[in-house]
DNA sequence: AGCACGCCGACT
DNA sequence: GTCGGCGTGCTC
């Protein structure tokens, strides 16, 4: 009988208007009208037709009657999201920074009324044919592990697990083998895996297992294939949905596990606003809606190791291969000493024999050198300037033919003949990129067929799958890459892996460069001997002292972490301490310098008095601009995180206050994955 | 984000 | 005298 209300946040990304309106739901439309429903709704004088999503419903009207307005109509296709989806985008919101309504559609399916795109799904939907699941007897260590959780499962105690398994250790087993047990008592399960890891071979695992009742998101499917298959979530057509990061916010109905594998991968955080954390959104999910979350890596984050040494989270551990196989032998070059024993090659005396022998033995190789166009920039040895993009402040890198490309802006050029500063001719480029590391291969062993992957020979569609299918097939000895080839591939043939360059240099001063280090070493040393044959790995560097290399020839995370939770301590870094980068951006320089500075004092002052807070900035980024848009950083570290999202309230408000949103952007990045 | 209201300069 | 500049403030 009596007139029903809705809260609506409008789909305006504005903080002045970040709050929620009321609106009169029409007796029509009372049954379609839930929280997280989206609805036509009119705005301001003009009113406006606008979206909106509902995030509550009330019988009061909490504002002058008379200035409600009635709600136009549902949007058509729409899928409602779960309560809890709304109040996990609050916390998104509050913990992260960003205005409600990016929030919400972080976590909301949007469903574009676009055509789904021809080629539906992408091989990795359609399999048919398939055989029942594999009869895989689980060692005595998985066992334990899945009878671990089976028991907490039945007398709901629901934890955060964190799974640590060296690589091929059979984690994806276990998965499997929770995800099962999960299902049995009618509740469902996400997987996320870092989108380069979500293989055919992955689907295939979990399609033998689940069949028709597990759906894969992946970043080809349009908005709208992928709306179709959330869809089927919600109507509790499937049972598991593996994706990406997105993934996350599945609207599953009764969510009972979260895996998130290779928890450590850094794609796991958001590179724009909200930046919000899969693991730590995961967790803050199954916590409001009673489930379980498994975390996997065989070279877990040090913030998700220290919190299983604290007993925050449970930890498994997996020490042994399943199949029972060696880890590879390691070797460590030291490539000073290489230097003055007069080898200026990018490939040292120990594995070039080392290569050698592996061609004559027609077994495979792969070389992994740590970034595409490292240090193959163009500079000037007279007075040391190096060519950078006129718009984005990064150097210039050289490609084919002479061209120099931006790869911030795509910004391309042709060498110059002599210096643009001081008109010398002593300019050129030195480098070691991938396509340098083939050139030398080719002189050193003419008789070597090469496969090169980086990410200009695999732009075209495909051809990361398609290299290492032929690399798989034998149809070359040496796979030469960057990180790409380092995760997830297991060829049975190759018995040698090279890390060119384990150097940390091109991670300098950044909190996070010994973890990304030893994770990268760790990884490229799973690679080698998956098959039958034991496999060595040659990593080549200029500090073989550091512990992150130290312990990666090693093979050993404990004392790996040690270290790393020593110096983060030190440091006042995360974990153990928080961080929050404020990146101010504005295309008047003169203006974001003194608001910058002003900010700062502002903060210093306000905040500083209880003595926990240090403040470095405001400062010049490692990019100082990009595409012609000018960036300072303060850096904030505080020992409790709740009093950053203080600071990030305080800035918001200050920057709104001042009115400088107009000419001046801020963004906020928690605990950043990489410095600024 | 839009749109209206509102208080000061060069025009039919 | 009026048309219109976009500064300021509000939107259920």
């Amino acid at each position: 009988m009596s007139k029903k209300y809705a809260d609506i946040i409008i789909d305006i990304s504005h903080e002045a208007i970040d709050r929620s309106f009321q609106y009169e739901i029409p007796k029509a439309l009372e049954e379609q009208v839930q929280i997280g429903t989206q609805v036509v709704i009119p705005f301001g004088k003009g009113n406006h037709p606008r979206k909106g999503y509902v995030t509550g419903i009330s019988e009061q009207p909490a504002y002058d009657e008379h200035r409600i307005k009635q709600i136009t109509e549902v949007v058509k296709r729409s899928v409602a999201a779960p309560n809890k989806l709304i109040a996990l985008a609050a916390w998104i919101r509050e913990t992260y920074g960003s205005t409600m309504i990016q929030a919400l559609k972080t976590v909301l399916p949007v469903k574009k009324t676009v055509k789904a795109s021809a080629y539906t799904a992408s091989a990795l939907l359609d399999d048919t044919s398939m055989n029942g699941k594999p009869e895989i007897v689980l060692n005595p260590a998985q066992q334990s592990i899945v009878d671990r959780f089976a028991s907490d499962l039945e007398s709901d105690r629901h934890h955060t697990y964190l799974l640590h398994g060296v690589t091929g250790s059979g984690k994806t087993e276990i998965y499997v083998r929770a995800i099962e047990k999960v299902v049995a008592k009618h509740k469902q399960a996400i997987v996320l895996i870092p989108e380069i890891a979500l293989t055919y071979q992955t689907v295939r695992y979990f399609r033998a297992y689940f069949h028709d009742r597990v759906t894969v998101i992946n970043s080809r499917l349009s908005a709208g294939e992928k709306y179709d298959q959330f869809m089927k979530a919600k109507k509790g057509e499937v049972d598991v949905v593996i994706g990406p990061r997105s993934a996350l916010f599945a609207p599953f109905e009764h969510l009972g596990l979260i895996i998130i594998d290779e928890e450590h991968e850094n794609s796991y955080k958001s590179e724009y606003p909200p930046r919000y954390h899969a693991r730590e959104t995961a967790i803050k999910r199954a916590q409001l809606e009673g489930a379980s979350v498994i975390l996997g890596s065989a070279t877990p984050s040090v913030e998700s190791y220290q919190k299983a040494m604290n007993g925050e989270y449970v930890l498994w551990t997996l020490p042994e291969r399943a199949s029972g196989g060696a880890l590879a032998e390691t070797s460590v070059v030291d490539l000073r000493e290489e230097l003055r024993r007069g080898n200026r090659s990018v490939i040292s005396s120990e594995l070039a024999s080392d290569i050698r022998d592996r061609l004559d033995k027609k077994q495979q190789i792969m070389l992994f050198i740590n970034k595409r166009g490292y240090n193959s920039f163009i500079s000037c040895r007279n007075c040391g300037e190096a060519l950078k993009c006129p718009h984005c402040d990064v150097s210039l890198t050289k490609h084919q033919g002479n061209r120099l490309l931006c790869h911030y802006c795509g910004y391309s050029m042709i060498q110059p003949d002599i210096c643009p500063s001081c008109k010398s001719r002593l300019i050129g480029g030195y480098g070691t990129g991938t396509q340098k590391v083939e050139e030398e291969i080719h002189r050193l062993f003419p008789d070597a067929a090469t496969i090169r992957m980086d990410k200009d020979t695999t732009s075209v569609k495909n051809a990361h799958e398609r290299l290492l299918e032929q690399f798989e097939n034998r149809e070359a000895d040496i796979l030469i890459g960057t990180q790409m080839i380092v995760k997830g591939h297991d060829f049975s043939n190759v018995t040698l892996v090279g890390i060119l360059l384990a150097d940390l240099t091109l991670f300098h001063n950044d909190y996070r460069a010994g973890e990304r280090t030893f994770d990268l070493l760790a990884q490229a040393a799973g690679r080698a001997g998956r098959g039958r044959i034991p496999g060595k790995v040659v990593i080549q560097s200029y500090q073989p002292e550091h512990y992150a290399i130290v312990s990666a020839a090693k093979q050993d995370y404990r004392m790996f972490y040690e270290s790393e939770y020593a110096y983060r301590q030190m440091m006042k870094y995360p974990p153990v301490w928080n961080m929050m980068v404020i990146l101010l951006t504005s295309k008047e320089e003169l203006l974001l310098d003194a608001e910058a500075g002003l900010l700062a004092d502002k903060l210093k002052l306000i905040f500083a008095e209880d003595g926990q807070m240090q403040m470095i900035g405001p400062s010049v980024p490692v990019i100082a601009k990009i595409k012609d848009i000018y960036r300072r950083v303060v850096y904030v570290k505080h020992n409790r995180y709740n009093k950053l999202v203080e600071i990030k309230d305080y800035t918001e408000v200050y920057i709104e206050q001042q009115k400088l949103d107009e000419q001046i952007n801020v963004i906020f990045d928690f605990n950043p994955m990489n410095i600024y």
